[in-house]
DNA sequence: TTCTGGAGCTAACAGCGTTAGCTTACGGCA
DNA sequence: TGCCGTAAGCTAACGCTGTTAGCTCCAGAA
């Protein structure tokens, strides 16, 4: 028994943020302006149309379109969450670390604006529900095993995801072959003892 | 022998645009705007202002803010090239992988916003200079002498990089160490047979 | 001397997020 | 029934953004 509880997560799923009907409306609205139409189609004015009102109305149900946007980046992150939690829950033949990338590459590729918008530097993550990022993250410290190296793992995922999602390999590349040299690296023994496993969580800022 | 040629890069050095000397005023005061006011401070009225001019003047020299972030995002590349060329040609003693790593960090962290216009996923790769982008991240296929595995190592440094930008790691991290644990997953022995190693750069998009 | 082109200027446009202030409709209560 | 308060819409407008049109001025060449 080490201090890594495989399969039990310590951190809790917080609970979703209540919506009104027309709270639910927009942010389903934003998601699909966001996903079809693109990062600068997602305006104040293009999305009211989009819900039959005039751009100012919207602030009546969100402070401002960063209110709105953690909205959108809180269902991403419920989403992956839930994704890389069954994962680790229920890994695939190839081991936890191939099953655990495979889960966070699946789900960032259903929703590749979402997940730009998630990972932005601009965006403002103080506001995020707290503990959220904590537990959606908390996978990869299972996976890993030991804090430093679930942080290099996270690291290699996020790193991979977006440069695949912004079309930065070069053209030809089989991306499953990058993804798989990665989960490799990560998965050999031998590897963990980098450093005294301090108890420092995986993922995510510290309010 | 290999097909890899270490330490003789197989691409070469792009030559840099030439630059009217108002042209460098406007890059390099740009630079400065970026850099010491944040990424929404560099607007045209004030650059225009910094360099004692008004803003509609800037179309004189750029045609567009776009082209003038290329002229920025250019210098980040040669900067980064040359660091990382300079690393793979004179490795320290923890091991080419660690070198790099460690140029790519510090290198990066020198100039944090110019690093995150350049990767962001907006920016104009395809007005960059043709072949700037693969010499620039060559070193890598250098040190993880097969393709797939440099895209990896490249996914791992971006990733590790603007995840310690953005400061998303958690509160109390010593980052030397998750720079460090990816380092030795990379760095492991009978890691790289992923694949038959396709001649693939391993950097950057075709143009 | 005249002409040409580079490099500055002001004024203005469309689009952005956002605010102020007005109106309308509905639900609870005396 | 009549009143009141609130929720949720609206228009007009503000300051900001990148950008364009069109003017002026000046240096250097013919």
């Amino acid at each position: 028994m080490t201090e890594v509880h495989r399969g039990l997560g310590v951190t809790s799923r917080p609970e979703p943020r209540v919506r009104s009907a027309r709270m639910a409306d927009l942010v389903r609205a934003a998601l699909g302006l966001l996903e079809t139409e693109g990062t600068d189609a997602l305006t104040m004015r293009h999305l009211a149309e989009l819900v039959g009102m005039r751009a100012p109305s919207i602030y009546k149900h969100f402070d401002s379109k960063a209110a709105l946007e953690v909205a959108l980046v809180e269902d991403a992150l419920f989403d992956m969450g839930d994704a890389l939690h069954h994962s680790v829950a229920d890994p695939g033949p190839d081991g936890p670390v191939a099953s655990l990338l495979a889960a966070y590459r699946s789900e960032a590729t259903s929703h590749p604006n979402r997940y730009r918008l998630t990972t932005s530097s601009a965006f403002p993550r103080a506001d995020l529900l707290v503990g959220l990022e904590d537990w959606a993250g908390e996978p990869f410290f299972i996976v890993a095993g030991q804090a430093y190296l679930s942080q290099a793992l996270w690291a290699f995922a996020h790193g991979t995801m977006i440069l695949e999602l912004d079309g930065r390999f070069a053209g030809g590349s089989d991306l499953d072959l990058t993804w798989q040299a990665g989960a490799l690296a990560f998965s050999l023994p031998g590897a963990p003892p980098v450093a005294q496993a301090v108890s420092v969580p995986p993922v995510g800022q510290q309010p």
